[in-house]
DNA sequence: TTGTACGCGTTATCAG
DNA sequence: CTGATAACGCGTACAA
């Protein structure tokens, strides 16, 4: 491992002052060729290049904003780091990820963490709302003495920063209404643990939409399903043993697509056929849908729209220091054959 | 936004020197109850923490490791970050990661960003061993100088570096056994491009297997699908249709579970049930492999486990500065039901 | 037990 | 056009 040549060496290798050296680097114009060209040999020479550590102390700032997610085994998350990466680095910020352990909220070490590194934004996302508010309501005005903060999340949470909005009404209202058009009036929701905010808020916001619909409303037919395949697999299996087949749905809204995938397993086993005895719709719009048996009908969220914009207002909320914004992308209903209505099926009862 | 406390407000408000606040933070025992007490006070008042940008160019490390991946499109890599992340996070090292545009391999000012940055230790994965083996190896010259180097990478890659391999031998033999002793003899592969190193190894070993077994080897059995979902649904309509059905074969072995999961599609499409009238293995085993239909077959690499011994590795070398290293991790083959193989199918020719 | 002074590698300011 | 020098925030000899 070589020494790291510094600014030192190639000034005195120079026969300069290490002022000189920084001009060339900089490219200031006001520096006579001559000795430019003798600067530059020493810096070929020695393979030299400026430590950013040391730049970051001096400029007070290290250019780095922050995403703290739930580990990122849910494909969800990764669309919003990518996303977030790509725009920070068009804006000449690098991006530290860090991840929470297992469904552990913010904890006080991380933000202390995140002080210490002098981050200069940083972006929250995934289910950390379900944590103790007076706790995450700390953390996040230690936070806001130091940084700007970010955070996507449902509507309707009542935290003191810049809030991205996924649109759970139409997330839920968009199935809801295909799948009444196309003549379904006995639909569940497989959603995610109620204690959360995002799965509690679609929850009501399904309910909302029976009631507008005058669609019947069986509490049965709303359960819990974590968050992944399995989830959704032993969810759907309680859902139809624990009715007689009468009284089985005709249709599925899921909280994700892994718990669509699941459910969809579980329903084969029954024996039931898509999109014929079952509709199912997803939410996430992930890779893998249109190739599902049949291709899955989802809700795409725009996870990557919405961390660009974080990470733009994060980036503006540096200078103009207004930390309130608040904006809120619809959802877009990706129609496959999970419901059949590419195939022009329609319900009779 | 508040200004940040510095060591020095510190003193002065305490009474002290910066000495004894840094004696105080690091639990030095050698300071009067009295003194440590006020010091304290002073810290938690203003919420003081120390900045790491500073400890860093004191240290003259910054204790980050990198790793370099393409873009974080297949939860492969998702993988081996996590992995990685985890295994720096749990030796006080944090993992910063650099993703390479579009297929493009290591850029000279990516190399520049890793030196300057003060990395002290790179990962590479991904096919980056496709690029000019010219460029490649000043790049890791380069690096080397600087940092140590590992990569995740095919057996056989001549690099000069910490190398993790995967088994690519067993990855493709593993398979071929298999359906050869459910009884099949025509077995297709389906795989990445084969500019790629990895990809031609593969289909290398594939043959091995083909003439170890005295299998037939039609040449229009091996086709390129590049790397997700469209390219293995092209592939395999490419295969089916460019043969009359009496030549089909009665299996395919894919680069990647996304392969196979295009292929899937494509066979269904045709018409054709799975696994009667074809035998899908995958690789990767990836978390949708239980459900897809049928569950598919798969191959695991263990990224996760290469990744943790690479940081592992990354780390020893700093000291003992032996930068050469090679492992391999052979694959396993985890056994569902695209082969017939847990139904107890067994084809007859 | 505590304080002084310097180094870490840059950049910016001000003088020349 | 170029060179000293202070500052960035911290840790650490060394001294007291």
């Amino acid at each position: 491992m070589r020494k790291r040549a510094t600014i030192y060496d190639i000034a005195q290798e120079a026969g300069v002052s290490t002022a000189t050296v920084t001009r060339v680097i900089k490219q200031d114009p006001r520096v006579k060729a001559a000795t430019r060209e003798k600067v530059q040999r020493a810096i070929d020479a020695n393979a030299y290049a400026p430590s950013v550590t040391a730049q970051n102390l001096e400029r007070g700032s290290a250019k780095v904003l922050a995403v703290v997610l739930p580990e990122m085994s849910n494909l969800y998350f990764s669309r919003i780091y990518n996303a977030a990466y790509w725009e920070a680095d068009a804006n000449g910020y690098s991006l530290r990820l860090f991840q929470t352990r297992e469904n552990q909220p913010i904890s006080r070490e991380m933000v202390s963490e995140l002080i210490r590194c002098r981050i200069d934004g940083v972006l929250f996302a995934g289910n950390i709302w379900s944590s103790d508010r007076r706790d995450l309501n700390d953390a996040l005005e230690r936070l806001k003495n130091y940084m700007p903060v970010a955070a996507i999340c449902p509507p309707g949470v009542d935290l003191d920063c810049i809030r991205i909005h996924s649109d759970l009404v139409s997330c839920v209202r968009l199935p809801v209404r295909h799948l009444h058009t196309l003549g379904h009036r006995h639909i569940a929701f497989i959603g995610g643990s109620m204690q959360t905010k995002d799965a509690s808020k679609r929850k009501y916001n399904f309910l909302e939409q029976l009631r507008l619909l005058d669609l019947p409303d069986d509490p049965a037919y709303h359960i819990e399903a974590g968050y992944d395949m399995e989830g959704g697999e032993r969810a759907t299996m309680r859902l139809l043993s624990s009715l007689e087949r009468g009284r089985w749905p005709s249709a599925m809204v899921t909280f994700n697509d892994l718990i669509a995938l699941g459910a969809m397993k579980a329903l084969k086993k029954m024996g039931l056929h898509l999109p014929d005895d079952m509709a199912v719709i997803g939410c996430d719009n992930q890779f893998f849908c249109p190739y599902t048996d049949p291709p899955l009908t989802s809700i795409d969220l725009h996870p990557e729209e919405m961390a660009q914009s974080a990470v733009r207002e994060l980036l503006l909320a540096q200078e103009s220091s207004s930390q309130s914004f608040s904006m809120i992308r619809d959802a877009t209903l990706i129609v496959r054959e999970s419901c059949g209505a590419a195939l022009g099926y329609r319900k009779m009862e």
